[in-house]
DNA sequence: TCCGTATATATAGGTTACCAATACATAGGA
DNA sequence: TCCTATGTATTGGTAACCTATATATACGGA
């Protein structure tokens, strides 16, 4: 019952919604997105690589992303854009998770009261 | 990908944390908790019956509640009551929620920013 | 030059939380 | 009498995510 058994289960079912708020703030390749997404949430989120790209292929299925191919460099790199689609996405994801947030902490205020601040 | 398939997809990964906190307040059977969790969430929370008693029967083997069944009234009802492993539980989630909420905070406060006030 | 590590994308198979559907049974009001 | 609300329970299914694996290039150190 979600004790810690994987790595990313705190964010199960906002992983979508964390990749286009990180594409939101300018385009990026897979492996990078991964790093960056990383830092923001200070190594409490490590997308492994077979988590990502399902997800990267399914956001471009539902046209949320578009990509293209940069052969240029050594290594050939499939770079991600929000779309408009995708951005309207991610506002109503967004939408969403301010409403759920809302409601659990009316529920677990009273239990956050008792413990010491976070520092 | 999330897109409202199921009531409580929002809430996903949570329950158990919801039902922990509510039952915080008070022993409840899981018909008067699941209309508690509806009544707090605003009827953003709707359990059904199969997604609620699997929930509870495995808190129970993990002994985070202990339960015994009411005879008395003409329709039997299992109380549940919280055990002191299940409010260490309940304080060890809330702490979780805390820190991921922090994080996808810092990734939406400039999407949410840009969006009207839910009023 | 060879090897290990970081870079970079991809798929297959498995686990788990949750849902829908169904079942059974009692109480109370129309 | 019948319908609805009450009350607990199980079965089968889905979707999100993970683990493991695969493939390939670039680069630094030995």
């Amino acid at each position: 019952m979600l004790v810690a058994k994987d790595a990313n289960d705190l964010f199960r079912g906002n992983l979508d919604l964390m990749i286009l708020s990180v594409l939101a703030d300018g385009s990026k390749y897979g492996y990078l997105l991964q790093q960056r997404l990383s830092d923001v949430s200070r190594g409490m989120v490590s997308l492994q690589a077979g988590t990502l790209y399902p997800i990267l292929h399914k956001l471009e299925g539902e046209k949320l992303v578009r990509c293209r191919w940069e052969e240029t460099t050594g290594r050939p790199r499939k770079w991600y854009e929000l779309t408009a689609k995708g951005r309207s996405r991610l506002t109503e994801r967004a939408t969403q998770w301010r409403d759920v947030t809302s409601c659990l902490e009316e529920l677990l205020s009273p239990i956050l009261k008792t413990l010491p601040d976070p520092a």
